[in-house]
DNA sequence: GGCCAACTAGACTAACCAGTCTACTTTCCA
DNA sequence: TGGAAAGTAGACTGGTTAGTCTAGTTGGCC
């Protein structure tokens, strides 16, 4: 019939898109013959790129977890900076891709443990150690009080998405997205950790 | 053989029981089966309580909601307080428990949205609105500085509880619940919503 | 004693799934 | 032209699952 092998090596591609749209959609549970459904591919074609399909579900998890960092841009003052860095943040951590990955790998870390950890260093770890970073910098500078720079870290980040991440994962509108969020949090993470004003 | 019918009623009891269990810790994929065997019931029991897996999973979900549920007794001063609250708060949403339920509901939420919603409305979102009413009543005391409650409620709940329940899902280590955590926590919260001390 | 309500064991259906295997087709390249 | 590489369809195995059904057992109660 008309089943071109239309391109011989972009079937992995098509497959590995497939395979991340019904992995977010469905989670883990999808079927192998869903999958290939969606890529429009054999099943046994799967299974000549893959050899099992846990080994696939690791392979789209790790490309998952590349596209939801964010880096911060140093250049203005602190409060523009950590201003265009929440945007950016909230923009990723909490889109449709932020949530599904953040859900699918919450509900599969018991199963792997290896992945989850990964997930963990590579994403959330990751970003809050170069937010540190920054932060640190900016205590030397004297802009913002000297205080553990992990910790300051930390709370931003919860500042930033705890709640309203909870409201995508139990899959309620989360009014994403206004920036007035944004400011919000940053003002109040700044009263939390301006500089010791007071020398007499 | 031995199998006595030892008690009438409470077979419930403890199938709701094994169930609770069984969903803590294999998620909802855990098969009738095992959890009929882990309540020493026979599956045909489980049926004449329950009309099916849906409708046990969701009075199991109901019970745990309210486990989680933690109140402010707001007798000391703002301070003491806050960190009563923090630590009972800790304790209950890090608890393996606590992450479980989490993980659990994250993982069905679009399966079962209207259980997803109960579950954030009477959980995170009840928690959420006490701290609320505690906070609006310091503001207007004058302990607190005057700003949305709702706002620093949230950021008060997100601060305590984000990155560390996020470390109990990925199944690392918690370090849980050292004290230390908490008062660094309120302390930071309350040099955000100091009150305006500078009437010359 | 006799009945009822609840429990038990286990067979059974119908569906789904991961993974293997076979036989066939298409494309490209030498 | 001819063969290797990759894809396709579909049968098949062995396993699991939710839920139904049957037949038998037990205990309490009148």
């Amino acid at each position: 019939m008309s089943a071109v092998v239309e391109t011989p090596q972009d079937a992995r591609q098509r497959l590995l898109d497939a395979a991340c749209e019904a992995f977010r959609e469905e989670g883990y549970r999808v079927s192998i013959d869903r999958i290939a459904a969606r890529a429009q591919v054999a099943r046994q074609t799967v299974y000549n790129h893959f050899p099992s399909k846990e080994a696939l579900f690791a392979e789209v998890v790790r490309h998952a977890i590349q596209s939801v960092l964010v880096t911060l841009e140093g250049d203005g003052d602190v409060r523009t900076t950590l201003l265009a860095f929440s945007e950016a943040y909230r923009a990723k951590v909490l889109s449709p891709d932020g949530i599904a990955i953040f859900r699918t790998l919450t509900a599969e870390a018991p199963r792997f443990p290896a992945l989850a950890k990964q997930f963990f260093r590579q994403g959330p770890q990751t970003t809050r150690k170069r937010l540190a970073q920054y932060l640190a910098r900016a205590m030397q500078e004297g802009n913002l009080k000297k205080a553990d720079p992990d910790f300051a870290a930390e709370m931003f980040a919860a500042m930033l998405t705890d709640f309203d991440r909870l409201r995508g994962l139990m899959n309620l509108q989360t009014d994403l997205l206004k920036p007035a969020k944004s400011a919000q949090v940053v003002d109040c993470f700044l009263r939390a950790f301006a500089p010791e004003k007071d020398k007499p």
